[in-house]
This record gives C-alpha cells, structure tokens and sequence, in this order.
DNA sequence: GACATGTATCCGTGTATGCGGATACATTGG
DNA sequence: CCAATGTATCCGCATACACGGATACATGTC
C-alpha cells in the first residue's frame, strides 16, 4: 500500500508527468535532452528524474558519459501498467505535452545537425 | 496538466488510498463510518476526504445530520476513470484493504445491531 | 433554546518536497 | 594529468502538507 501511495505521489507533480510525457513513446532520453524539451535547469529535470527511477517507473542506463533514462515498463506492476496504458491514451492530447514534444523534436533536430557540421 | 498532477497527488497519500479503496465498492459511507474502518481521528478523516473532494475523486451528500461520501464516477475523466478501474482490480486484494473492509463491516454490523436494540 | 451528535475548520508543530545555483563525481578526449 | 562534458548531489530557502487536539458550525431532539 506504501509503495502504490509511493508510486500515485510520483505523479503528484507536473514536471514529473511532463516528463513522463515525453518517455512514454518509448525512446530513452539522456538528461540533456530532456533539459532542452523541459526547458528546466539541470539540478531540477535530475532531482525528478531520481525520483522516479526511486519510485519504480524509471530505469536508467549509463552509456559513455551519457544516463539515458527510459520507461521501465517490463518489470512494471500491473497496477502501472494499466496506468502507463491511460496515461498514453491521455497526456499527450494535453498542450503542455505537444509543446514540450515539439521542443524535444527541434532539439534533436539540433542535436543532429551539429553532428553533422561537426563531421563534415 | 496541473489538474491531473493534482488528481494524482491526490491519491499519494497511504490513508486517502484506504479510504478510496473502501469507497470504491460503489458505497456512500459516512464520517464516523471511516474513522471506525480506518480507526483515525475525525479531524484526518475528514481533511482526507476533503482533500479527495477538491481533487476531483469524491462527492458528498447531507442527509440530516450526516454526510456521505461517493465515488464521484460518473463525472470522472477517462482518466480517472482508467484509474479507477485499475485500482479496483488492484487495491482489495492488499492487506490493509482487507483489514479496513472487516473493520467496516464489522462497524456496520454493531451499528444495526444497536439500532436493533434501540428499537426493541 | 439547551443539548447531543456529526462534521469542518483552526491551530501549532514536524516533516516532506520543490526550487535552482554551487559543488562534487564520472567519463572521455587531448 | 588536465580540461571539457554530462550528471548527481549539496545547500539554503520557501512552501505544502500530515498530524490530532481544540474549537466552531450544522442538524436533529427534547
């Protein structure tokens, strides 16, 4: 019971569900990335995405220098899982979630083309 | 988004899950009800509910000196109704859950009984 | 209208948590 | 090694909120 109170207050908080938002297409997002979608300081997107990797939503993978984090759906209750299924059926109609995907969308549009310069 | 981050807290919180664990049989019950399930004081009893109301989850009713409250399902959100349904197939299978229900129906079986004794 | 009952709200206290700049840690590249 | 980059954690501050006794309010009863 502590641990479902635990998991319903991670999403007590509107960074946290925006950023729930953006992982739940399924990619994973390094913490840089998801600073430029949020547009947040990077102590804050780090705090929350501790917190849900604490609550049991989050998973993380280091890779270089590099922590992507990515929905940690296959381990999830099934209390979660019906969760993430109404969340994705909802959050991303909500404006604040279209703007924020749009601005992760530019950004690793960035992302890409600096590389290329950079490679060029 | 604030809103449904708001419903979410809402349900963050160990007691305000018992309580919507006993309410989500369909039942209206009354304070002194809950406080005899949850055996807590009135005072949190019925700021947990209060809280429940505001957020979205719960609606009252006076009648005469008491005031039910209900799962306020009808109006809900698809989300909160997605919710709800998970967590009526999750919730009474926990044992506080189950402790809370005995309690309740052991609180509402003294109750008849004295009106039965009352009566006679 | 005094009283009992049921409920909401007030109050002080303690704890949790949000914030974001500053700092520490980890990794990679020179 | 040293610098640069990405991330986590520390810090002080502000706010939210949980708690439960005390009090106020509402309703029904005599």
């Amino acid at each position: 019971m502590k641990t479902i109170s635990e998991q319903f207050k991670a999403l007590g908080d509107e960074t946290r569900l925006r950023i729930m938002a953006l992982l739940l297409d399924g990619t994973e997002y390094c913490v840089c990335d998801l600073m430029a979608a949020l547009d947040m300081p990077q102590s804050t997107v780090s705090r929350h995405l501790a917190y849900l990797k604490h609550s049991g939503w989050l998973r993380d993978r280091r890779q270089n220098r590099w922590i992507y984090y990515q929905l940690r759906a296959d381990q999830a209750s099934a209390l979660q899982r019906d969760i993430l299924v109404a969340l994705a059926a909802t959050l991303p109609e909500i404006d604040t979630a279209r703007r924020d995907r749009k601005q992760m969308d530019s950004h690793l549009a960035h992302k890409a083309a600096d590389a290329c310069d950079s490679s060029a």
